[in-house]
DNA sequence: GTGGAAGCTGAATCCCCTT
DNA sequence: AAAGGGGATTCAGCTTCCA
């Protein structure tokens, strides 16, 4: 296969680097389970595994512009049963406890199809969780069919070996990482795409399931030290290891695939170590919030019912349950009933409308930023 | 024990009214398992279920299934609660699914202590997630030892019974809620606390996890419609039921503790349901009848012979007697001619097509609403 | 070169009634 | 019961292309 990289890195150069001569990480070739058998016990200090997520897609999905969706239907998803997926399960995440020291950790992603199941056989395991991570992804696909809530996010299961374990947690790097505030289980980050995402030769992605090296940069920053060993019996595309290397960090991937293997070889052969690069791709989000309308109904501050006027009360529109106001024919979001009674093209809602108070108009605005203040 | 209502309640006035005489719902003494087990089967249309927990203080709520913790050492203990953790989630979970109606939907809310199990015992049960949700907790208690991230967010897993159930999902009145995006799976909502926060007479905190207002309303909203039946099998202090009556839902809750049921019922007594013009959401289109074409050109509206366009004026198409519409090779309905010429797979021709009027393109959707609101 | 419009894409359990 | 057809449905970010 040939691959494109990175418009940032230098192909001919990486290709002259022996991929198994990194000295900072191996690939194995072959199932993960069978190969971890052959690792040592206690010799992995942190492991970070993205397995099959055994997603049971349907038929075709086509967007609302008519292009389709391409799913992940690759075999290696693919599972026989739900009690094929747990036995799966279990399997490699016992070999994964005979291999990590009794002070390591380990990391598991997945989305509501497998995590559940994850999470149930890691209890069952007595592996101990330390924390479930959501991944909020700032740019998801969107539900097509409007039949559900968008799917914004994956989890992230971190958990120890057992309840009195001494794992890893550099709390001030993430500290730091964060703006001098905690670091919360929750992480707002892109989805892996432009010229981070491999491509083969022909322009299609190299792996469906890329993951963002910030996220791993993120985990590998708050669980190891430098020279700490991480495993990833899910190589793929080498996320991991490309995150590993960069940060110091030695690595030992499992893939099946020869094609992932060789794109991950190419990738971390050109990976350059203490590239500080990763570290401003995490977006430092000091940006005030977006408020939904809705979201002063839910919470009472507008409630369901309330009368709003505009500045000069021309025009008054009652709020409903879902945020909508209805104003004789007009029924709508606050900007498009302010839009259709002044026969606009758009409106400002939130300075439109206004609540009486004490005989005093209060622009909506100024409840929204009582709102932000009250979160502060 | 002596409670003491948010200040905007009358508790004098409260207390006259019956709770069991509340039009709109009722409270049951007892066990969950055992009085969903007096319900009739598929009688409910949602069920919101807050479950218990915390392992080491809840060793008797697993009684109903006979194994009594006998804590001989940390390891047999744990071992020992997480198995009956498990059976009281799948005794419960079974109990719910037989009084659920098949097109019912159930909604679980825990933390990574417990949703695991949730899940997996959900899936085994052969409930099918339609959305896991996060509640990213906007004020959430920080970690003080520095040990962990601060653990910011809650779990809800949201099941319809089966695969191929015809659940009720709001989407037109979440999107509303939402500034006109969809609703993703992230909700971010503060915790319960101020005036809303339920205390005891002592100013203590009347229950341990009071869920704010807010979060039921979103699940509420979303997934039932007015006079729906809600059950909440584990009730404390009656969010479920005050919302519901607030939304006018009917609603059922279950609960053990005599101080929590008396809480609630104060509670819920003390709450007004909105007006039912503020009731009102945005209607989704599927809900609403069903127009022909044909009828349209029938009537006048649309004449046999009008040329219709698209909105980019790419393509002409002529409207002849029978409501087909012929366009070059393209002969049939206004949804395949569309399609055709798109060469997508589907096409809403009400949306695609359009009239021209005093030198504007108005989309067929917009005569066919005002054909609508000729017969109402 | 630059700015704007238009197109493409991402771990997705994605419709429902009538014949 | 399977098939056919009406018709409901998208957000953010990056790339490409043209003026």
């Amino acid at each position: 296969m040939n691959l494109v990289l990175p418009v940032r890195e230098a192909p001919a150069r990486a290709r002259k680097i022996a991929p198994a001569a990194d000295p900072s990480g191996r690939i194995i070739a072959g199932d993960c389970i069978e190969e971890m058998r052959k690792l040592p016990a206690k010799s992995i200090d942190l492991i970070f595994a993205d397995p099959p997520y055994n997603l049971q897609l349907g038929g075709d999905l086509f967007r609302p512009e008519g292009g389709r969706v391409d799913a992940v239907d690759d075999a290696w998803d693919r599972f026989d049963s739900l009690a094929a997926y747990d036995r799966f399960t279990r399997a490699w995440l016992t070999e994964a406890r005979r291999v990590l020291k009794d002070d390591g950790a380990i990391w598991v992603i997945g989305s509501y199809h497998n995590i559940y199941k994850v999470g149930a056989a890691l209890q069952d395991l007595d592996y101990w969780i330390l924390n479930d991570i959501v991944w909020r992804k700032s740019n998801p696909m969107p539900n097509f069919r409007g039949t559900r809530f968008t799917n914004a996010h994956e989890t992230l299961l971190w958990c120890a070996k057992s309840q009195d374990a001494k794992y890893t947690f550099n709390y001030q790097a993430m500290k730091a990482l964060n703006d001098d505030l905690q670091m919360r289980s929750d992480w707002v980050l892109p989805i892996c795409s432009g010229s981070e995402r491999l491509k083969d030769g022909l322009g299609h992605k190299a792996h469906p399931t890329q993951k963002p090296e910030s996220l791993l940069y993120r985990v590998l920053l708050a669980c190891t030290k430098p020279g700490d060993v991480v495993l990833d019996p899910f190589f793929g595309t080498g996320t991991t290891g490309a995150v590993a290397k960069r940060l110091g960090r030695q690595w030992i991937g499992i893939e099946r695939e020869p094609a992932y293997r060789q794109a991950a070889a190419e990738r971390i052969a050109a990976t350059l170590p203490l590239d500080e690069s990763a570290m401003e791709t995490i977006p430092d989000k000091r940006s005030q919030p977006r408020v939904a309308f809705g979201l002063l109904v839910e919470n009472g501050m507008v409630p369901a019912g309330t009368v709003l006027v505009d500045a000069k009360r021309r025009w008054k529109a009652a709020v409903r349950a879902d945020g909508s106001l209805s104003c004789g024919p007009h029924a709508g979001s606050i900007h498009k009933v302010g839009a259709g009674l002044n026969k606009a093209p758009s409106c400002n809602g939130w300075t439109f409308w206004h609540v009486e108070k004490r005989g005093r108009l209060v622009p909506l605005d100024a409840l929204r930023q009582e709102h932000l203040a009250g979160l502060a």
